[in-house]
DNA sequence: TAGTGGTCTAGACCACTCG
DNA sequence: GAGTGGTCTAGACCACTAG
């Protein structure tokens, strides 16, 4: 039996997500315990055998689930289980670790896309960019450095003041203009610290940073960053990695 | 109509998807092209409108398809098509990217579960292992130091001359054993190489190094190693992210 | 053999986009 | 308003797992 309808502006799916969701954080199913069938669900929260599969590959998806063939369906482990590593901007990201998010911009102004990061966007050489340069730092304490080149548009008009005031960039430019961060390839690496890297960050030049290189795309697929980012040992990025398939 | 008959083996739309996919890499859609709709698939293929959509959901997770609400589906641009970034193997891994893997093996022996590892596989601390180090190396380069503790098993005898004759501790763990990894937990960040790391990938001490920790999972979830891999500037890790919702 | 998840179908209606 | 993807349903059968 439904605990709660659901709302009328989420799907019904969505809903029976949420409610597998709070049932297992409230502890009641523990790790790699079997939940109830597809069938047993559909029925307890009356919604077809199919909703049931969509509810449970969108937490499949999150790492919050996993089905057996033949076997059933289980509580992911704590360990892999939230580790959704979806986009996300550093703010979120950091907030949601439960840190507070800073930034010291050291730089708003145009530029121009080099031969490499027109090729990375997909524009034409010499298109006009914004370059944003900033120190970010977790509860106060500098952790990296990004620099980002946001493909210019007639409608964006992104300022030192409207940063400061937001202190995101992608809030900034989902909530002032509408872009909306769909997808994004990432490449990481490790490199030594420059002069300026060293001095921003206050280390000995020379010391190793994870270098971050990210191109984001709009829902459209339209390029609207580079952004290299350069962060000292003491961040981690973590993900979680899927079988999904026979691909071996 | 549908070119050829799916093979007994396989299903609808992993065959669909096969097609799809055949399609789009001989250059007859091209990037942010539309496909035909969903309806219409379904008539050419003689599949029903649902399979399509698994179709489309499933090349979408590997990043070589997108949809928009009321607008259509897309052939993603080729900078994230086929970045699927799922659980791989150096080797495997390694060969996709067009290069030779090799290993040197330094060290195949047992060991105990300290209190940190024990945590992070979910065993008992002092629980046996297998420690596993070796030099990796692409196209006869070394490139990173992998150091793995596997959860020993009664029936898993890893000794350095399987290890030597597979080349990869994944096939060997597969083949072998039938151990297969489902999903894992990986932790990046960069460090300093210390005396030992310097003189095993002959780089001066202190170099930055990539550092990327692993947990490994079975299908039943069950912890299968810890690794450690620490990697030279050189080696790239690629990943893709999704927005897949609102979470922001 | 009974029970589980996986696939497939046909049809209905909703929500969104764009001319 | 016409066309698109998104959700939901009810029922059938297959493939796999386990006692």
């Amino acid at each position: 039996m439904p605990a709660e309808e659901p709302a009328p502006t989420q799907s019904r799916y969505r809903w029976l997500a949420d409610e597998l969701r709070r049932t297992i954080e409230l502890g009641a199913i523990v790790d790699n315990d079997a939940l109830p069938s597809e069938r047993d669900l559909a029925e307890q929260y009356e919604v077809s055998r199919d909703t049931v599969r969509k509810a449970v590959r969108y937490l499949e998806e999150r790492g919050v689930l996993y089905s057996d063939h033949g076997r059933g369906t289980f509580v992911a482990p704590a360990l892999v289980r939230n580790m959704s590593r979806f986009l996300d901007s550093f703010s979120h990201d950091t907030s949601a670790r439960g840190g507070v998010a800073g930034q010291k911009i050291l730089l708003v102004e145009p530029a121009a896309a080099s031969l490499a990061m027109a090729g990375l966007l997909g524009v034409q050489p010499g298109r006009a960019l914004i370059r944003i340069k900033r120190i970010r730092s977790i509860d106060a304490h500098p952790v990296g450095l990004h620099d980002a080149y946001v493909v210019a548009r007639p409608e964006l008009h992104i300022d030192r003041a409207a940063l400061e005031r937001t202190g995101s960039l992608y809030k900034l430019l989902r909530e002032g203009f509408g872009v909306l961060p769909a997808e994004a390839v990432e490449n990481l690496s490790a490199a030594a610290a420059d002069a300026e890297d060293a001095k921003l960050l206050q280390v000995p030049s020379g010391s190793p940073l994870l270098v971050c290189e990210r191109v984001t795309l709009s829902e459209r697929r339209e390029p609207i960053e580079y952004c290299q980012m350069k962060y000292l040992p003491s961040y981690r990025y973590s993900t979680r990695l899927s079988r999904h398939g026979f691909e071996s």
